[in-house]
DNA sequence: GTAATAGTGTCTTTCAGACAGTATGAC
DNA sequence: GTCATACTGTCTGAAAGACACTATTAC
């Protein structure tokens, strides 16, 4: 009824994340032999050696990248045909937090995510490629279209994607963005890229499934604890504002920032206080009951 | 570096819902041989027939219930070891709306959802399933536990789970809730079953898939107009509460909703007005312009 | 003292929930 | 007129953003 049993190969990717020096890194294979660019760590899924597919992601990193992760999630299957140029068809996408970028291994590094994407980075203000490269080049795209319900097409998707003066920039829209961009020919990845390409480029989709991740953390940030596994069990609120701005990509007001967090019950002092250069901040540490007296505890800035 | 090729079969599974007569119904094939109770339309993905998993799985729905998809979105992708103890190890879940339930095939048929979950209806109040057996049940599980360690892990996933007098009921969390009640063995598709069964059982995991499907609906409503895609193109406000209301499980607030919905832009009059016994509800239509104008724009009940 | 960073109090706007009341149809 | 359903206006309270201000360190 289902049909005859038809066997495919079944890859794993994981998207490791770090914040450190309030920068994002990601983990990442360099390019070598039968790697063209920058990769995700990756293997194969193999039912006898491991129970689930977590499992089966978990040895492959610890494998590449002598990393124990924290927390993970899933992420997303991408199943487009030949989408590598191998034979492989399909591939489980993961998303995992690790405390600390210490840990190495040779052909591993971390790299901060901005450098695939600069155009997500808003904390300084509007990057200047948005001003001076996006927008000329969307706009462009909206214009060349011949047919007007194709330009209209054009232009709803555009205003989506990148905003415009009455919609703004929705920071959580990084896949939508990068999938423009990709068939605009904008990144290096595209089928048929044109002359001004925007960012680092990677190996395969990788980079897609890179946005998919930041747009996930983006999202996920208002509605779940999440950032706090990428902090040390002891941190300061200013850490914690920081760690949140990288990930969010933008400034957030530190007053109301504090009042959300210390509000929602998320943390509670230690006790201790860090050096600064200026005041003293006092340590925190995560409260994990919070989550159970409420249950969409996260950080709700907008 | 990535290992060898290893083959595996991957299923693709399709949660197809609707509303009518004011009832969540979901797609099931019916029981039959090779069938012991309730399935998902489901079909082995096959790379060479289709060049997506999306094309896949709108082929085998075609084929099993002569219905054409509308909205498709993934859930989630399903891999454990033996999970339906056939040779199957990977399933990758697919959430789709259709506009009407009229279509139909053999074998299959549109069945309510609440069926499956009783406990997750809430419009005419608190549910009696709900007080009479799930509090009772969760209540000695949690006091079975003899570590006291483990009785506070219950305790709190409990709160979580199923509320408390401070934590309520989080509608959004069908699936902590029907993997609490299969770990507890409430449920008919438990390891070890117990003598109270709650709600109709469906074959392999595809309850847990339902599960996962009936939270995503949940959080999504809030964000995206994804309701529409239940609706008939021209609709009236209380037909678009009570299409809501069925999906949430609970009553809205009227005059609220109304407000709600005409001030996020989502809807226009089309001039017309349906009958009714009392005044004649105006008809509306669903206006796409409203996303690109607020990219979150749902209908944001709390 | 100044500079630098951490932290507090309060005003204002926004928005969602409650509720009282009005409108328009069938009978 | 009554009944039933659709719709409107207004108050209220919670929460988030802006902003002015205070606190505690190093020098």
């Amino acid at each position: 009824m289902t049909g005859m049993p038809i066997d495919i190969a079944v890859a794993l990717d994981a998207v490791v994340a770090a914040v450190s020096d309030d920068e994002p890194r990601v983990l990442v294979r360099s390019p070598g032999e039968h790697l063209p660019a920058d990769a995700l760590p990756a293997g194969t899924f193999d039912p006898d050696a491991d129970a689930t597919l977590d499992a089966g992601l978990r040895r492959w990193v610890t494998e590449q990248a002598q990393l124990d992760l924290g927390h993970l999630e899933q992420l997303y299957t991408f199943g487009d045909r030949g989408r590598d140029g191998r034979r492989r068809v399909l591939s489980v996408a993961y998303l995992a937090f690790v405390r600390e970028s210490t840990p190495r291994a040779p052909r591993v590094r971390w790299h901060p995510w901005y450098r695939y994407f600069p155009w997500e980075d808003w904390r300084d203000g509007r990057p200047a490629i948005v001003e001076d490269a996006i927008f000329p080049a969307v706009e462009a795209w909206v214009a060349a279209a011949t047919d007007p319900q194709a330009r209209h097409d054009r232009q709803r998707r555009t205003r989506r994607a990148i905003g415009t003066r009455r919609a703004p920039w929705n920071e959580e829209l990084v896949l939508e963005r990068y999938e423009l961009f990709w068939e605009i020919g904008l990144v290096a990845e595209s089928r048929a890229p044109g002359p001004m390409l925007l960012g680092e480029r990677m190996a395969f989709d990788h980079r897609r499934i890179l946005a998919t991740a930041l747009g996930r953390v983006r999202g996920a940030l208002r509605y779940r604890p999440l950032v706090f596994e990428l902090l040390a069990p002891d941190f300061t609120l200013p850490e914690l504002q920081q760690t949140v701005e990288a990930l969010a990509g933008r400034r957030l007001h530190a007053p109301n920032f504090r009042r959300l967090v210390e509000d929602a019950g998320l943390v509670e002092p230690t006790g201790a206080a860090r050096q600064t250069a200026g005041r003293p901040a006092k340590l925190l540490r995560y409260r994990p009951d919070a989550i159970a007296e409420r249950p969409d505890a996260g950080i709700g800035f907008r």
